[in-house]
DNA sequence: GATTTTACATAGCCAGTGCTATACAAACTG
DNA sequence: CAGTTTGTATAGCACTGGCTATGTAAAATC
């Protein structure tokens, strides 16, 4: 009966979301961490992406061209990369939703370093209605 | 205080890891579905991984190759696909994480399809220890 | 047992994400 | 202002993970 319960189809659309999932992942890191990168530093520099990434440079260079295709970023050389307001409001929405992840981790028991560490995967596959739930869960933590 | 805290190179480690989580997510799934396959109907073939995953069926031969040489399954045409110990270890290994990742997200209020739905993403980030804590806390539940 | 149908494999294409090596342009430096 | 250093871009390669179209071999059917 376990899978009786549910369709193929419907495992299969299970399976395309988690792909789209993964398809914005990468964009989503790139935007939050260039909003990172301004508010630290107050430019975000091709470089810095990079090693902030932990790749090669020219990787960074075409992650932004994608960024810049996707209508989230700009870029003028050797004056660094820009996120666009749709960027920006990305990139709002990616740190608190990763804030709201490690949160309610740790509220549950995990460690802060392993939390930090599994919610770099974990944040981008959850959805706006398991997002309201942690959020429900910390505030009531919060209430006692 | 949020990222002058995590040094450039522990971040580039996150990301790296989480890059690594999805290099094997698409073959937990697949050696999971084989054995849910295997399961259900008493072999796995290539067309039905294929529906069921949502690809085309080259896609899910080209998939199964990768399988093989990662020595997690072997097959034979018109005959299946068969999963190695290792790949019967992943699945149950694959299998038991999602059920708790799933079961943990409903105990914290998310609704049961969207935790269906969001598992499918999330239960490949989740580590070891986060995996304990789900646990535990579904024990402390379980009590009272 | 010849034919059709089905199942699988192969070929070839595309985009994404990574790499190294290298070219080039801007910014410092002497 | 020539030269070096640094930052970015480009070229070209490899692999993954999708796709369609097509070939081929096994199974089923007549």
């Amino acid at each position: 009966m376990s899978t009786a319960r549910t369709s193929s189809q419907a495992q299969a659309d299970r399976f395309a979301r988690a792909r789209e999932a993964h398809s914005v992942a990468l964009l989503e890191d790139y935007v939050e961490m260039i909003g990172d990168l301004h508010a630290e530093l107050g430019e975000a520099r091709v470089a810095d992406i990079a090693a902030r990434m932990g790749i090669a440079q020219p990787t960074a260079t075409k992650a932004i061209s994608r960024l810049k295709r996707a209508g989230l970023a700009t870029s003028r050389p050797y004056r660094g990369v820009f996120l666009t307001e749709a960027g920006t409001a990305l990139a709002d929405r990616v740190r608190a939703r990763h804030r709201t992840v490690v949160s309610f981790l740790v509220a549950v028991g995990v460690p802060e370093d392993v939390a930090e560490l599994d919610a770099e995967g974990i944040e981008h596959h959850v959805s706006e209605h398991t997002l309201t739930a942690f959020e429900a869960y910390l505030a009531g933590i919060a209430k006692g």
